[in-house]
DNA sequence: CCAACCTTCACGAACGATCGTTAAGTTAGA
DNA sequence: TCTAACTTAACGATCGTTCGTGAAGGTTGG
């Protein structure tokens, strides 16, 4: 368990962090914020980008996590294609929607860390990337998926996803539901998914 | 004309925005960059604010403008809304890819600006999204486009095009015309585009 | 049992550096 | 002589970071 102090200061930079962008952010209000003194942070975190390099891998686990119980659900690697790439996109679009602050961070401050930092960094995100590019490259090579350029179908899937975190409100009209369908739809419609030994029509 | 002076100050502010984003970048050395004083970028702007307002509205005039070219160069309003959809994602894929710093300013520093500013900025941000509206509402209308979801589908279109900013590098494996042909078919898919009076395979 | 000690957690004060901005003065051309 | 273009110098504010201090609480040695 973690202490509740790091915890407070976590939150607190995510919100700095998210408002203000890591260059505009000030430690003094972080520690404001979580309401402890601006020495009292430097003794969890040893300095700003110590707590967004934090914050960067606290957002990571999250999202593996949520994608991988999500890929769980429709039964792991060997579930079809569709349901992998599906699961993928739809732990995508929820993860971005319910922690907006935590994935507009974690998509937009790459540029703020140190070079050392960013190399670490740089390797989650392949694995991220990853996650998408398995199961499309499955649906081609069992010919479920038609499109003739899968790395930029990919490319566009994982935009599609991570813009939710900039313009999704839920208080809007769309109900997240209604959005992660949409969106997992969406996906096999841009890989050009056809089930294969069947004429039917795909449910709408 | 612009003087050389604000031209020279406008390169070196979209590099610094660029790099380090706004909160991170120092005006002493974007004067530096444009090889001023200090004091001298305060003749031809007010502040920092104001060059970051100059820089996105010079951005917005630019990419309107990539966007128009392109339009008129299909026939303007009276092209099918397959060709003017085509017309705005070739027109964005190649405006990222071409003007990477520029694009990247106007996607990431909205939150940067002041409130007043902002407001206007929002205004001409709308008209982007319109630019992909239109068609996309017009080719539904005219059933040439089939997605039951054309709103989530602009919105993929755009974040697919404006991603691009974030990962093409020039120098690398893919040309940039072939970039631009595969945006332009995969936007057609995602609006579920199917040529109406004809049973022929869409050339690809 | 108790005194000495260490670690954890927190504080206020101050460091030097850099920030955005302004003032006052100089130069060069119309 | 007027003005645009540009200079050096300095302003106060805020930045990230460091230092020294000390209260609280558990551990250890005699």
């Amino acid at each position: 368990m973690r202490p509740a102090g790091q915890t407070a200061l976590l939150e607190a930079a995510r919100q700095e962090f998210a408002e203000r962008g890591f260059g505009s952010a000030s430690i003094r209000n972080i520690a404001a914020r979580a309401g402890m003194s601006l020495s009292a942070m430097y003794h969890y975190y040893s300095g700003k980008q110590e707590l967004l390099h934090a914050l960067l891998d606290e957002g990571m686990d999250r999202y593996f996590a949520s994608v991988a119980a999500e890929l769980d659900a429709v039964g792991g690697h060997d579930a079809a294609p569709a349901e992998r790439l599906g699961a993928v996109v739809a732990a995508t679009t929820r993860f971005r929607a319910e922690h907006a602050a935590r994935s507009n961070i974690l998509l937009l401050e790459e540029r703020s860390l140190e070079a050392e930092r960013l190399e670490r960094y740089g390797r989650r995100q392949a694995e991220a990337t990853n996650l998408f590019r398995d199961p499309i490259e499955a649906g081609i090579a069992s010919g479920e998926f038609h499109t003739p350029y899968p790395d930029e179908a990919r490319r566009g899937v994982i935009a599609m996803c991570n813009a939710v975190a900039q313009w999704y409100r839920p208080d809007g009209p769309l109900t997240l539901g209604s959005l992660v369908d949409r969106h997992v739809e969406l996906a096999l419609t841009l890989v050009e998914y056809r089930p294969q030994r069947s004429f039917a029509a795909r449910g709408r």
